[in-house]
DNA sequence: CGCCGAGACGAAAATATCTTTCATACCGTG
DNA sequence: CACGGTATGAAAGATATTTTCGTCTCGGCG
């Protein structure tokens, strides 16, 4: 029956009821003169506190505000909504807006006495930009051909010290996952002994942040010097790794602070690098790698069916 | 009765109970496997439209989903809510930020043609994605608790396989230069050998993606019965591995496909995990740690050559 | 000064919505 | 193929929202 659209005529015009989706505070500032002192209280709180209200049920910002349900509802249906409902529901849209809004507290240095909260979001904020800068510094083209170089290698060394003995381990972990003859080498003795091995057709990747770690260029050097491929994965396009490099990847250099140093957030856009190369590899090498990651897909999705334990 | 005080109660400051903000889409992702066929259906529909449903009844959720009401608020309860009512609330919050944060364009999975260039960028895209998600989902009290443990250990035994060994790996190097006692365990037979030696006050951190590496729960098993502290770091909070953790702290699951195996994104969460661990411990101890992170700094100078300066 | 009416306002009824309970159907297992 | 356990939805039960309706306030007017 059409009885029902009686009240909601009051609110305004036949607008079809565009319930306001952040001009909130506007809308009670425009429509507060017209509206009675309880109500004026109820519009008041609630533009006041958006979150806190979006919590509280008709009856709580009822008593909240010294008012009853009927009056948080009218008011409501005067700030354009079918009723209180609504409202909250565009009460808790505005507070996480807001929310979102004020990010930017992140961008200082971790300092000691930051609470936990702020560690975790710094350092994920940390992290994305890492990610975000060493994506837009890659080279495609040094990536690609780093990609052909591994597709058709006879065998590949990974060479990395320290925390990017861990990447390098990593690549090496996935290479192996797709059935590519991969190594990696922690160690510059054996390293260099292995390099010796190496010959046109083989490839030799470097990772070294700073580009200057010595017991990473040595087996560079001798790995380049019998004619295999090189690659050097480095923060530093400048650094003396580079020279014996045919392709070099660059990794973006994070900020970096005392309690952050560079070997941390610097393996991070080293990580990406060795995804891509990975994932161009595998892209290549499909007709090969398909079967081999289809196959540890199955163990992961066996793995997926454990429930919650007795 | 006190249940009026409790209301109230919600519309002041800290919220006592954190619901998930803007970490839906991740949650979902992460509790899938734990959830039942109609309950995945539910949280499907909420995750892909999150403005629809929320405009949506539990009635009218149900007959979407072709579920029932009941189900409904049985997904909305394990997703980290009271009830149906606040996740529709975080729904609007969710649908509100997607309406002010551009939409992201390079959503699709990664082909077998897709250029160089693509891929990087996805890749990227995907592990910010990752990290954001998985700074949303940690405990901040659980990750509180675990640094407080770890900064009073005796010693730290850290057990990984696989993709995860290396996030061990690169966790003890972390703990080892601020001074602390810390050693990784790829190998299981001597995990749990040294495992047997934990004692009250010394501290035990397992690392799985899927939480149900039998290799890593059994040495974790061991740790806790002895007495040590236990802390899981793994994907599946509802995963075997948690039965004997006092402390979980959860990374996100990122949206896998054959090109990106689980294994490799995961990487990305845990790394986060441990550095914000890494950090936490790093401000305990800050008198003792800042002392040897400058140390192993000079330490490390001398193995660097003199770049060839511009 | 007191009466009157228009609208504001809230108590409570009526309705919609959410939550819980419970019986049934389904599924894997021995 | 029976069994135990879980998943599921129908309906009862509890809350929250909306509507109804009568009282109350306040200003104007006789």
């Amino acid at each position: 029956m059409t009885n029902d659209v009686k009240e909601i005529f009051a609110g305004g015009g036949a607008t079809p009821a565009p319930p306001a989706p952040a001009a909130l505070a506007a809308k009670v500032r425009t429509l507060a003169p017209s509206m009675t002192r309880s109500m004026q209280r109820v519009a008041e709180a609630v533009a006041d506190d958006p979150a806190g209200c979006a919590a509280l049920t008709v009856t709580g910002l009822a008593e909240l505000t010294g008012t009853s349900e009927a009056t948080v509802v009218r008011t409501a249906r005067l700030l354009g909504y079918p009723g209180y409902r609504d409202l909250r529901l565009a009460l808790a849209g505005l507070a996480a807006q807001q929310q979102s809004g004020r990010a930017p507290a992140i961008t200082t240095d971790i300092a000691v006495d930051d609470p936990m909260a702020d560690v975790v979001a710094k350092l994920a904020y940390d992290e994305q930009q890492t990610l975000a800068d060493t994506a837009a510094g890659l080279d495609t083209v040094q990536l690609a051909a780093a990609v052909s170089a591994l597709a058709g290698a006879r065998r590949t060394d990974v060479y990395g010290v320290g925390a990017s003995g861990l990447v390098a381990q990593d690549l090496t972990q996935k290479l192996l996952r797709i059935g590519l003859l991969a190594h990696a080498h922690s160690d510059p003795h054996l390293a260099v002994t292995n390099a010796v091995q190496l010959r046109s057709g083989d490839v030799a990747i470097a990772i070294t942040h700073s580009g200057s770690t010595g017991d990473v260029i040595e087996p560079l050097r001798v790995a380049f010097e019998h004619g295999a491929t090189t690659v050097a994965v480095t923060g530093r396009p400048d650094s003396p790794v580079t020279q014996y490099a045919d392709h070099v990847l660059t990794t973006s250099t994070a900020r970096e602070s005392e309690l952050r140093p560079a070997a941390m957030s610097s393996r991070t856009g080293q990580l990406l690098v060795v995804d891509c190369l990975f994932v161009g590899v595998a892209q290549r090498t499909y007709e090969a790698a398909a079967p081999a990651l289809a196959a540890s897909y199955e163990a992961l999705a066996h793995r997926h069916r454990a429930r919650k334990g007795p």
